[in-house]
DNA sequence: AAATCTGCCAACCGCCTCGCT
DNA sequence: TAGCGAGGCGGTTGGCAGATT
């Protein structure tokens, strides 16, 4: 039998993504959104399964990540909430805006766990290693049936023992509940520099908006669908041309310091536009 | 200087979930 | 309600770079 492959991958590349294949991904969402990630490729000109366009865009290109080392704040974090989650990358990855679930599951496999080790505790359970058995037979004895209803005790055991755990046992190594939900200023400041370039927000309010008052109305959470088309935010007067373009060179400004390459055409362009047609 | 080892991370694979028909 | 397809997710791997022998 076996599964249908996602795509037809007779003729398509894989491998490291080129510097060329980036710029021809990253200039069609810019310009067009995602609407159907396995019509990107095709649409974009790229020899690529919608699979690996989507994984190159989410790991790679998207404008808002957050480049360089996770912080010993952000290990922490991450420490706490996997005590509650588990491997839900996703969910821990959630937390931390610019990163994604993939950089922090390479982080937790390459150091994390190692940290935790060195420190006596099991990466899995987050307790000193030689509490796991111990816990292990608590939960036969209490649980010793229903799999399904054992994981979900578990989890609630987990969560409970962890708060506790995190307060008590470990002072100084976990952050209060409450704190993890902090964000980094920078990072919000960017996402919402982000969701208002690529039309999220009613660009009409926001014109008429106090521009210093704007960049702390947004939610910190990212979202692509249908929001990426800067053509949407195209402005139709002078006073907008202004207010946009100062707006896309800030924006440009930010973003660019920890680019790979010099991939914003597109907004270069739209900048170039701005400047014409003052 | 060459060979081998180790760590890191981008990318792939295959299963799961969810929404649509 | 079942079947299907697309997107999402977590586990794993391949290859590169730097360190060590």
């Amino acid at each position: 039998m076996g599964r249908q492959p996602c795509c037809d991958k007779i003729g398509l590349k894989r491998g490291p993504w080129t510097i060329e294949e980036d710029h021809k991904l990253m200039n069609f969402i810019l310009n067009n959104g995602i609407h159907c990630w396995r019509m990107v490729p095709k649409l974009a000109g790229l020899l690529r399964c919608g699979k690996s366009c989507r994984l190159r865009w989410i790991n790679y290109l998207r404008p808002d990540l957050k480049r360089g080392a996770l912080t010993e704040m952000e290990e922490n974090q991450i420490i706490q909430l996997h005590s509650r989650l588990g491997n839900r990358w996703s969910k821990i990855a959630a937390h931390f805006p610019g990163r994604t679930d993939n950089e922090i599951k390479n982080h937790w496999n390459t150091r994390i766990k190692k940290r935790l080790k060195q420190l006596g505790l099991d990466p899995v359970t987050h307790k000193p290693i030689e509490q796991k058995e111990k816990t292990d037979e608590k939960l036969e004895a209490v649980l010793p049936e229903s799999s399904s209803s054992k994981d979900e005790a578990a989890e609630s055991l987990e969560v409970k023992s962890m708060d506790n755990h995190a307060q008590t046992d470990f002072p100084g190594k976990y952050m209060k509940q409450d704190e993890v939900e902090l964000t980094s200023d920078e990072t919000t400041s960017l996402l919402n520099s982000y969701e208002m370039l690529c039309g999220n927000l009613d660009v009409g309010l926001w014109l008429n908006q106090d521009a210093n008052t704007t960049t702390n109305t947004c939610s910190p959470s990212f979202s692509m669908e249908g929001s990426l088309n800067p053509s949407m935010v195209k402005p139709s007067s002078l006073q907008e041309n202004t207010l946009q373009q100062n707006f896309l060179q800030q924006w440009v400004n930010s973003v660019d310091s920890f680019l790979p390459w010099d991939g914003f055409n597109h907004i270069e362009e739209e900048l170039l536009f701005l400047e014409n047609s003052q």
